[in-house]
DNA sequence: AACTATTTATAAGA
DNA sequence: TTCTTATAAATAGTT
């Protein structure tokens, strides 16, 4: 006996900016942690598509999505007359399909994931039952790094291709076929004019119909 | 002394999509307002800035956005050359090969999932019987195989695709031509990795992954 | 939509 | 940053 309150637990704090600086950016860290989870959770049982864009107070961007960001975003501001709409024109049916492949893979690798996250909970339950841990081992985790690599290296594979390719020639031969000559997106002006919002709009506040 | 247990309470459900359309469509609801009060929270907190879209399963878009939504989605597009973002692939050559390769590498997923799948089994079924973990180092070195063989067959891919890039004339419209996954590495390097969040083990499809 | 019993998230502390 | 613990908050199943 005798195991003293090792901490006073979680306590309520007032929903107001957070004043001391390491404060702040411990609970930045955390909740937005909490809310991507949150966010992938609602994917996962929902079947919703999301795009999240964190800027830090230290304007540090982070994001989240589902497929990915630029999908979820591609789609909402084709909706809104955004812009990028003239970027799609050209090509209707030709999308990307290597874009798509590797889009596939990365979900597979994702359910790999859960799956590991699964055991993980398996392994949680079972300790809870039994103190008998002895199967306590990195199998789960190493599996779930292992994931996290190929993935990473599926887009590092992709940056060098790219970049590998930019400093490679090609011909034009077959390119009208293909349509190359939205060059112009490149210079593409202004994509983001802001204007007619959508019927589910919710600000920060609550408020306004222009978004 | 009588107070009956009106309700079982919140239970665990698993992470999987629900399948009861009904049911679904209220946890979608109930969850997006979850997850629009966390994201407020976080602003309110830590003075972040944050965009999210969501699509319900139904398609049906839905937005919080602080300051506002443009605001965040604009800084965040600017930052990422974003005006790019929906580019195709031009080199049928060499796509063809990518598909190859890329068919291969699904397979190898596939196996590494079956292998996950069995792990799972052989670990329960040695959790039933109370025994030792001995088979933990074997099958982590078999991932790990895998995977080196993984990182072997990204770094043929690339190898194939510059062969491929080379046996072609040149053209003019060089840094064009080759766009097909994603041309922002072109002008925007530094920032590709901002939003890692690398040790978050939900990740889900996050980051500034445009695949 | 409202109500609880639980699960989950997280504020504090280490 | 990561872990632990106690407690606040979210929410699954019901009504």
């Amino acid at each position: 006996m005798s195991k003293k309150k090792e901490s006073i637990g979680r306590q309520r704090i007032p929903m107001v900016k957070i004043k001391k600086e390491s404060h702040r950016q411990v609970t930045f860290s955390k909740r937005r942690a909490g809310l991507f989870k949150k966010a992938s959770e609602l994917c996962t049982l929902c079947g919703a598509e999301i795009a999240i864009i964190v800027f830090s107070p230290a304007k540090k961007p982070f994001s989240f999505g589902h497929p990915s960001v630029e999908s979820v975003l591609d789609r909402y501001m084709s909706r809104n007359n955004m812009s990028l709409a003239h970027t799609q024109q050209r090509n209707p049916a030709a999308s990307c399909e290597l874009n798509m492949r590797l889009t596939q893979i990365l979900s597979e690798l994702e359910e790999e994931k859960k799956k590991g996250q699964a055991m993980e909970e398996m392994r949680r339950e079972n300790a809870r039952r039994s103190m008998n841990n002895w199967w306590e081992g990195p199998v789960e985790e190493m599996n779930m790094v292992q994931l996290q690599e190929m993935k990473h290296a599926l887009e590092e594979l992709r940056k060098t291709v790219v970049l590998e390719a930019n400093t490679v020639p090609f011909n034009e031969v077959k390119e009208d076929v293909f349509g190359f000559l939205d060059i112009k997106v490149r210079t593409a002006p202004s994509y983001m004019n802001m204007s007619s919002g959508l019927s589910n709009n919710y600000n920060f506040a609550y408020g306004n119909g222009c978004f």
